[in-house]
RNA sequence: GCCGGCGUGGUGGAAUGGCAGACACUGCGGACUUAAAAUCCGCUGUCCAUUGCGGACGUGCGGGUUCGACCCCCGCCGCCGGCACCA
């Protein structure tokens, strides 16, 4: 029969919320481990099918750590704030804190309903004043060091969520989150000076465990490159300061190029001769949206400056100054010098307007054809007095030298991470503690102040004019300056929804206090988080994020370590099965089609014919007009919570994506119906059988080892395989006791049920975790491989570790390998211990 | 364009120098059953041979190293992801 997973799962949810197994002890004696999972956003669709994934791994890796005597931190909370509830709140007017408090309570079902062993009685909510409290005291700190700071300069704006957004929240020139075109617009933006972290950020990712992938694309974010300022002069007697990585070529700089943003180019605008012309092209490229602007392959533009030049400093020869779009004002000094003869976009500007192109690397083609740019040992510098003869990696100092002792230049290092754009023009965030005086400026709201509670408004809708909803609320925004007490205005922007995920890890430490965002006692005790496993879309924006506040707080000694994280992986996402891929359709569906079309390849064709590529695909995401989102809720209702757990873990490799199967699910609970049948079955025996022996130590290991690795579908399947063998060898109740010890971090619902079942005392998840003892795990009788040449001939049965005399005798004796050894002699005899023997023929002569 | 990852049966995937396809899904056959479902047992890479013994091919393509290559090296092709006028 099988088991009655409803009833076993409600009864063992109930026992669990009463025993408590899973609370984390601050200051235990025992070892600590703090296993972490990104906490949701908690959205009116509930937990989305991809959501156990992550959730699971980590409750089977903390469940396992808790067995091997770890005192374990694994807790869960809510990343409240955010625009979907916001619009939800406008459509149905209803408050966004009822429709959080709503929907918090719905994913609280969800995650029990599934049995993830989180500590609930640290549960963190973004939207809990308690708790933004301690994010606002974050932010005060950060304006103290000069680390926030307010600034007007052109900004991300989404015309959709008529929002300003953080430069790592733009893809491909739209919104991360809509989909719709941001434009750049002019405003004054609470701006976090990150990138004072950005050498640190880079440095400190070499001690850190994480995935080479994700430490790989924040080093690219981040984009450090050294290389040196140098100062050229104007004829108008200003100073042009460039950023280039390539000093040794500065004997080939023939032209100049500022962005049209530059304010030099104001200045000079009543010397020019064709002011009109610059303006018209400083007005074109501030019009034009980021998509157009760095669109690819488009032909370069720009406008000479008629009446001022520049002054090479290295030969004093003068060369023209352009505007052009393709510096870029956000980057270096917004000005460059240009290298016609040794960089692509300079070289194509300078073919376009006709400007002189000057060799100074030797050693690739001719430069009037194409820019050599090779940067290693290849080129040798020419054309550049002292300079030349050395190679290119050779003149870099010794032109960095000359140029400092000459004063008009240095070393530099500049880096591609911008300063966060920390203000929102919508409601539903945490309020910026700031408030503007006339007399005073800018004024940080005292402390004992906080939490700064966000008012109840009569509207959420944002205003067209980029405006925040808070700004209607006049008794609201006016208010005494608390420096001299004279009238003032509040701050009515909010915070991203990044500002409380970049510190809810150390709430979880000590999610009550009052005094703190946690105490010193519970910092030092559990920091930092051992083993964080999370999204790769979060690379460079969560996790930066986050990483750069903590490094933040532990300079002003509010956390002990200057790393948050010390390991980092990241699961892949779970597809949908693609309704209209032929091959990846139910067979019946299959046969329906071909009888429809003939043949096979007929019924292909239609569907490629009807819905293009998409029909050749397999996976895909999930959407409703796809009609192929699978619901948690309904398969936990078919299936079980330990079928769902297991088959999340079971659908392929943890770090890539892979395609939710309905018919796998079923191979799942078949699964734990054959182990159920098993215990069901009365096992007899406290010892472990001989006949089990081996396989239970082999199964031991791998379990063990894979789920440090993340392996966890090869983990199930050697499970799996146990209990093939235990269909076959019957099973002892102390085989059986080895088997639901491993299971139990997959499965703890049943496990405990059979546990029990089985008269075993305590419960399954308090016992210690299996050892395996390598001198158990090998059989008494090895198969070798026997090949002839390299290819397989056959096989051999012959004691485990026999001397190879023995392997080559057994060999030999085998009748396939005897009939191709007849009239051949044997030049060389391969033996792998316990795995094959290799025999090398050649005829005899 | 630059950087990274991947490419294995009808499907998801396993094996990182030693018997390719573990484990599972699907399919086929058998047992049980009045019957069906469920369950249990067996088979299931392709091709040739098939009465039996067997044989050939096979990890995107082409080369190389090695006794031996899905794995290492060189050169291609394709797909996915990140960055992208960053000087």
């Amino acid at each position: 029969m099988a088991y009655e997973f409803d009833r076993i799962e409600k009864k063992w949810q109930g026992i669990w919320e009463k025993e408590k197994p899973y609370a984390a002890k601050t200051g235990d004696a025992r070892p600590k481990f703090y296993g972490l999972i990104e906490f949701p956003y908690p959205s009116g669709q509930g937990l989305h099918v991809g959501h156990p994934r992550p959730f699971t791994a980590m409750d089977i890796v903390t469940r396992k750590k808790r067995m091997e005597g770890y005192n374990v931190l694994f807790p869960i909370g809510f990343d409240a704030f955010g625009l979907p509830t916001e619009n939800y709140a406008i459509k149905n007017h209803i408050h966004p804190a009822i429709v959080t408090q709503k929907n918090i309570e719905n994913f609280t079902r969800q995650l029990k309903m599934l049995g993830f062993g989180f500590d609930w009685d640290r549960v963190v909510d973004t939207t809990d004043p308690t708790y933004y409290k301690w994010t606002q005291w974050i932010f005060l700190q950060l304006w103290k060091k000069g680390l926030a700071y307010k600034a007007t300069m052109p900004v991300n704006w989404c015309t959709s969520c008529k929002c300003v957004l953080a430069n790592e929240e733009v893809v491909e020139g739209v919104c991360e989150r809509c989909g719709s075109p941001v434009i750049q617009k002019e405003k004054s933006q609470w701006m976090l000076r990150i990138t004072a972290y950005a050498q640190r950020l880079i440095d400190d990712l070499d001690e850190l465990d994480y995935i080479e992938r994700v430490k790989l694309q924040q080093r690219n974010w981040i984009g450090r490159s050294t290389g040196a300022e140098v100062t050229f002069k104007a004829t108008t007697g200003d100073d042009i300061v460039v950023f280039t990585t390539r000093p040794d070529t500065l004997f080939g700089a023939t032209y100049m190029v500022l962005s049209p943003e530059h304010a030099l180019v104001k200045k000079w605008m009543p010397l020019l001769k064709n002011a009109a012309d610059v303006q018209a092209y400083q007005y074109a490229a501030a019009s034009k949206s980021d998509l157009e602007r760095t669109e690819l392959n488009k032909e370069k533009t720009g406008v000479c400056l008629d009446g001022v030049a520049a002054v090479n400093p290295v030969n004093g020869r003068q060369i023209p100054i352009f505007i052009s779009d393709y510096v870029l004002a956000t980057y270096g000094t917004g000005a460059i010098m240009a290298v016609p003869a040794h960089d692509d976009r300079d070289w194509e500007f300078a073919k376009r307007f006709g400007c002189e192109i000057i060799e100074v690397v030797s050693g690739g083609e001719d430069v009037q054809k194409a820019a050599f740019t090779a940067k290693d040992d290849i080129g040798i510098l020419v054309n550049s007095e002292f300079l030349n003869g050395l190679t290119v990696r050779e003149a870099i100092p010794v032109i960095t030298k000359w140029l400092e002792e000459k004063g008009i230049g240095h070393a530099q290092v500049n880096y591609k991470l911008r300063d966060w754009v920390f203000s929102r023009q919508r409601y539903w965030g945490e309020p910026i503690p700031m408030v503007l005086c006339e007399k005073c400026g800018w004024q940080p709201l005292p402390e004992d102040q906080l939490p700064l509670l966000l008012p109840d408004v009569e509207s959420y809708e944002p205003t067209d004019d980029g405006e925040s909803p808070l700004s209607k609320m006049t008794d609201w925004v006016n208010t005494t300056c608390p420096c001299c007490g004279g009238p003032a205005r509040r701050e009515t922007d909010t915070m991203p929804q990044w500002a409380g995920s970049s510190w809810y890890f150390l709430r979880y430490m000590d999610p009550h206090n009052d005094k703190a965002l946690a105490s010193k006692e519970a910092l030092d005790y559990w920091s930092p988080v051992d083993w964080y496993n999370g999204g790769m879309e979060h690379t460079t924006l969560h996790l930066l994020y986050s990483r750069f506040w903590h490094k933040f707080l532990y300079d002003i000694g509010v956390v002990p370590t200057k790393e948050p994280y010390a390991k980092r992986t990241s699961h892949g996402m779970i597809l949908g099965q693609n309704p209209h891929c032929f091959s990846c359709m139910s067979p019946d569906k299959q046969k329906q089609l071909i009888d429809e079309f003939g043949s096979e390849e007929a019924a292909k064709a239609h569907l490629v014919e009807k819905y293009g590529e998409m029909a050749e695909r397999p996976s895909v995401k999930m959407s409703k007009s796809l009609g192929n989102v699978v619901n948690p809720d309904d398969i936990v209702r078919d299936y079980g919570a330990d079928t769902m757990r297991l088959y999340t873990m079971f659908i392929g490799d943890f770090e890539k994506a892979a395609a939710w199967s309905d018919n796998a699910v079923k191979g799942c609970k078949k699964f734990l119906d054959r182990v159920w049948a098993l215990a069901e079955a009365g096992p007899e025996g406290e010892d472990v059988t001989a006949a089990n022996e081996a396989i239970l130590h082999r199964t031991i290991k791998k379990v063990s080892e894979d789920i440090e690795e993340m392996k966890f579908n090869t983990a199930i399947a050697a499970m799996m395989t146990l209990v093939n063998e235990f269909y076959k060898s019957k099973p002892s109740k102390g085989d059986m006791r080895i088997l639901l010890e491993l299971l139990s971090p997959f499965a703890p619902h049943i496990v405990e049920e059979m546990w029990e079942m089985l008269g075993f005392a305590g419960r399954a998840m308090g016992q210690s975790w299996p050892q395996y003892d390598e001198a158990k795990m090998v059989e008494q009788t090895k198969e070798l491989a026997v090949q002839i040449n390299g290819k397989l001939k056959s096989t051999v049965q012959v004691p485990a570790d026999a001397p190879d005399e023995t392997v080559v005798e057994a060999a030999k004796a085998d009748a396939k390998v005897a009939r191709a050894i007849e009239g051949m002699e044997i030049v060389k005899t391969i033996v792998v211990k316990n795995r094959l023997v290799n025999l090398i023929l050649r005829p005899k002569k």
